[in-house]
DNA sequence: TTGTACGCGTTATCAG
DNA sequence: CTGATAACGCGTACAA
């Protein structure tokens, strides 16, 4: 039978045994109990270094009925701003004593549900999760409305704790920028849930809108996934039926993939053709062209979601009322666009 | 109080009660017992998704033994060719029903400890280890001999099972490419645990014992961390002390970070510097110059690693002689060297 | 076919 | 200050 230590592991009885204590006495002691004398301390502590023992997470979990573990719900493990967004996460939780059970689900709505189960029966203190569809968030909100801890990294709606980047403004700034560099026509590759995410294609069609520039269906397409590989054949796609002067992808890799295709169709990037990007992350200077992009400010958004687990947590019955923080991204300028 | 289920969720007793039936039934019934008659079962399964009750993962991991949980301990989750290691490692241990406790270490040997005191406590059934200093490994070594399922993905070692990519033998196969194209005298990049993970830098020095090239230390740096801005610094600390014309650097993002730096001093790649990277992300056809690179078998470790690990855990007492596994990575070649 | 009794390792309550 | 005793929710013998 395997197990890391299930099998063999000392436990308090051991502890208790080898001292001459009880079982109760061990544990108060181990736990820093002012109830304990120093030198009865000492003498457990001498005791359980010496058996090397550990506490049983799993057996303390179900007597004080929560695990310390955060479930955090993501919908790419490879998407470079959401593993910085975990990291983020992890460092500023764990520093509060929380660790973290990550799950990816490939975006698929499926594989979401199947994550809340998961974490619900592992017992998790609370769950933050960036949704597969921004739109599609009625299974976060029941939970919510069950007094379940958790907050949301992107989304809209009343009811449930959501801390996200406006990536709608995001859109609508970045294509107003181009748009006043005289950039038009203006193709947007959106991610494969874009159709269910469409907030970056209203601040486009926003922009355009409020430039006068009619909607051309064609110039919007999507990309089928998410890495550098999927921009490239969705922007072949694009210049299949339209001929842009500047190109919007929702997100980085797409963008580089974008920059791949027009270094090889021998299209000048940003004179043939500018480039943006969203997310900023760390590769973006060093891409083919240093890339323009829409910085998603990871850290501010892990910070305030957080923050506002800490307090979820610690609510108890009367949990604080469901707030929504939108965080405004700021364009960072390259060579791109 | 908090936690996802953990005040309101509905157990066995409860089930039992709407039911009228014992626990035991249920539990029996829930888990598709042949003991229970069809009707009975059908009845409990009625009540139970009445109640929407969930199994409580912690009780039963208790009561088991065992918690179908495999801790997997990397250095670093920015680092793309990890991120897709955890992931192809998650794809193939999910599907027999295992979960994943990712902890990232950040490259420290001391948070390498409290990983594996971490997931000790919580039970996990197994370990798999991305380790910090792929020298330093005795305190896996003595784990494994206590019979815990650990599985390391780089290192040498007797008493221990590795499954690991050759580094070494790839670095010496990239420098004696390089050489035979004529780029000398060569650089190398190594990371900030260059200095404790020494293959990649002993097959440098092989190769070019090999060759008659004698071994300048000058031309061989570390960078501070596996960032492409690390890479950057680390090409201008390499160039301010000599003047090679080749630069192997031991992580694509370094590469990346190399190309940049040659960018924006006006240095031809491969004209000038020819450049390699290690691992082959998926970003590196997408490089400024499409980057050659010794490609990582990320795919093959995982598979190889998943397997012995689920031959481990399903061994019991008796568990199999460790054995090494050394991967032979392949050179990429494309526009950079 | 179903129920009873016990154990898993820990924490919490209440005596002593 | 310390020690029984009872949870926590579930699995497994063994009985009925």
């Amino acid at each position: 039978m395997p197990g890391m230590n299930l099998r063999t592991a000392p436990t308090l009885k051991d502890v208790a045994r080898a001292t001459g204590l009880s079982i109760n006495t061990v544990s108060l002691a181990l736990r820093g109990s002012p109830r304990v004398p120093e030198a009865t301390a000492a003498v457990v502590l001498a005791a359980a270094r010496k058996l090397n023992y550990t506490p049983n997470t799993i057996a303390r979990s179900l007597a004080e009925r929560k695990t310390r573990m955060v479930g955090v719900v993501l919908t790419d493990l490879m998407n470079p701003i959401l593993t910085a967004s975990a990291k983020a996460i992890e460092r500023h939780l764990s520093a509060e004593g929380y660790r973290l059970l990550i799950w990816c689900t490939n975006g698929s709505l499926d594989s979401e549900r199947e994550a809340l189960g998961l974490l619900r029966s592992r017992q998790v203190d609370g769950v933050i999760v960036y949704p597969a569809y921004h739109q599609d968030i009625g299974h976060f909100v029941a939970l919510r409305r069950a007094r379940h801890p958790i907050v949301l990294l992107a989304g809209r709606a009343p009811g449930i704790d959501i801390i996200a980047s406006d990536d709608g403004g995001g859109a609508r700034r970045a294509t107003e920028y181009l748009l006043g560099r005289g950039h038009a026509p203006i193709g947007l590759i959106d991610t494969a849930g874009g159709q269910r995410n469409p907030e970056k294609l209203e601040g486009y069609k926003a922009a355009l809108a409020a430039a006068g520039v009619p909607f051309d269906p064609r110039l919007a397409v999507n990309a089928p996934g998410l890495s550098p590989n999927d921009g490239k054949a969705a922007m072949a796609a694009l210049m299949a039926r339209a001929a842009p002067r500047a190109v919007l992808a929702s997100a980085d890799p797409l963008a580089v993939g974008v920059l791949g295709w027009c270094r090889e169709n021998g299209r000048r990037v940003p004179e043939d053709i500018a480039v943006m990007g969203f997310d900023d992350i760390e590769w973006a200077p060093f891409a083919e062209v240093p890339l323009s992009s829409v910085r998603y400010p990871a850290e501010d958004v892990a910070v305030k979601a957080v923050e506002r687990m800490l307090q979820l947590l610690g609510a108890g019955a009367r949990m604080p009322r469901p707030c929504t923080v939108m965080l405004e991204p700021e364009l960072v300028l390259r060579a791109s666009a």
